[in-house]
DNA sequence: CGTGATTACGTTTATCGTAATTATA
DNA sequence: TATAATTACGATAAACGTAATCACG
């Protein structure tokens, strides 16, 4: 048994059971992918793949036990790699973030400042996209830290962590009727046409339940991605924006004003995902000790071995 | 990265860094081992072993790390194998339990003969030993299940499931004295000399407990590693025997008296251990389930992977 | 027939064992 | 000086790629 004959039948699934596919992504040829598997299904006893005449047409059932317990040996087998090149490179590697644009423009610029001066070597690179989005490039790998405050806790093979929690607020142009209105109620803000998130960012979820919890329909008019565009469409009058409140700075946004919401909205908790099983590096730490600094290394493992209860925060 | 390589580095750690020794375990040569670790080392970009010279003389900090993933990732190529096998060869294969004597005299009889009908090709084979050894031949390995009443809950790589609970019973000759003084008492019994487990056997624990608790001293005049070994010495008139209920039968046992005494000590669950990780097999499931009709494939894979709170007898 | 897997075969590379060498205790 | 790791080297075997063959749609 090989660690390549894992490899070969693990890109095989994933090229749909076209082996010549899967020794093109394989850089290698295809006579030498099926000979493998030859030799593999031949050591272990068992025909992996169920063929129809020479075409490959299914996963067997022994084969499914096979392929998920190489799956977990080539996940390991690169935590291997990722843990001497920790040792290895000093302070050098590739730090992969995946964010929402909230986290990207507002939460993460000084910490990311940071992070760059303390590790010069490392090359930061940044995956902006929804929460949804995020999750998956987490799980596949594809980026080793994910930033989000919504749907990060639907994946079993992330481990999340709390980071923060934050409310929303109104913002409106100054000079604006609703001013005179505070403290608001959701009453009242059911009378304007509202600009906000898309459903699924940044708390969304949280403005939808609350109207619906007084029966209430919001007239929302526009919704965005990000709050730099509600902003804009607020200044030009089309409505009242419901914002994160990190997102709202009174030198910057001149000409909007902000009131207060965190009585009319359950408050949000951003969380950072990690992929369950991955090996972390110096720098990860690092990067979470900098953006959250309750988040010690003793406790990013604890959480990582799944013990203990969640970290309250 | 071979695994092969990961198999050398792991034996030269095993045999405390001498790899002469390492190469006489695993049927080859020193050089060929030697080679191949400095390639891994080359490869990986780290130095694994600490050397003096030419002698190693311990393990560096990546050396730690890799070392403890390596072995994750060639346990798991075990689990490859064993699940393979357990598709390959049908109803054949290996079973090998750990039990005390208790377990082995007294519960299991009845199940080996049921899962030998049931399973004819797995060969069963059988350790009996101290519940200390029993866990660390699971731990190892070198067992597949381990079945115990004392001990096991102490390991944490270890998952242990309750069996049943079981109480003690006080044996004695025909005609006994204290016969006439049911129901017993512990101040009672601490009158007569006493006969019962070895420290660390079957609920040995409880029994000390007991007697401690309402400040007596037993005077225990003979310990034994089993039921048979008292009950010889109870017959010949020593004293009292303080046995696990399971162990008498009335029939089989004549000359003998039993007398409750689940009211004295607190009453004893036998578990059964799986080592944390492994691959079970069908027959795993099957033998579990003919001894424990609660401990379904359901069950045991729940707390496998150590989801939700433990099995409630 | 075209796509896609297997078989055949030759080249190259890697692995392993023996023997010689070097370093340490 | 004995023990133990490294280096050198040759034999064996494994992996890979090219070309030819075979099977299904």
């Amino acid at each position: 048994m090989k660690l390549q004959q894992l490899r070969y039948i693990l890109e095989i699934q994933r090229q749909g059971l076209n082996v010549s596919e899967a020794a093109e992504t394989l850089f290698t040829s295809q006579p030498g992918i099926s000979k493998q598997v030859k030799l593999l299904e031949d050591e272990l006893g068992i025909t992996i793949f169920e063929r129809t005449g020479k075409r490959f047409t299914g996963v067997t059932e022994p084969g499914k036990a096979v392929l998920r317990i190489a799956e977990q040996i080539l996940r390991e087998a690169e935590n291997l790699k990722r843990a001497s090149a920790d040792f290895a490179g000093g302070t050098s590697g590739r730090l992969v973030l995946a964010a929402t644009h909230t986290q990207a423009r507002y939460a993460l610029p000084l910490v990311v400042r940071d992070f760059i001066a303390q590790h010069p070597n490392v090359k930061l690179e940044f995956h902006q996209g929804s929460p949804t989005q995020i999750a998956e490039w987490v799980v596949n790998g594809d980026a080793d830290l994910g930033i989000a405050t919504e749907a990060l806790d639907q994946y079993s093979q992330l481990i999340t962590l709390p980071v923060r929690q934050w409310s929303h607020c109104v913002i409106a142009p100054e000079g604006h009727a609703i001013l005179k209105h505070q403290p608001l109620s959701l009453n009242e803000l059911a009378k304007w046409p509202l600009i906000t998130y898309d459903t699924a960012f940044a708390g969304r979820s949280r403005i939808n339940r609350a109207f619906e919890r007084i029966g209430a329909t919001p007239n929302v008019a526009l919704t965005a991605l990000d709050a730099d565009v509600i902003k804009t469409y607020v200044s030009l009058g089309l409505g009242l924006g419901i914002i994160s409140a990190l997102a709202y700075d009174a030198q910057r946004d001149s000409g909007l004003v902000a009131m207060e919401a965190a009585h009319l909205f359950e408050s949000n908790t951003t969380r950072l995902a990690l992929r369950r099983g991955t090996y972390l590096r110096r720098y990860d730490y690092d990067f979470i000790a900098l953006f959250a600094s309750h988040l010690s290394r003793r406790v990013v493992d604890m959480a990582m071995q799944g013990g203990g209860d969640e970290y309250q925060l």
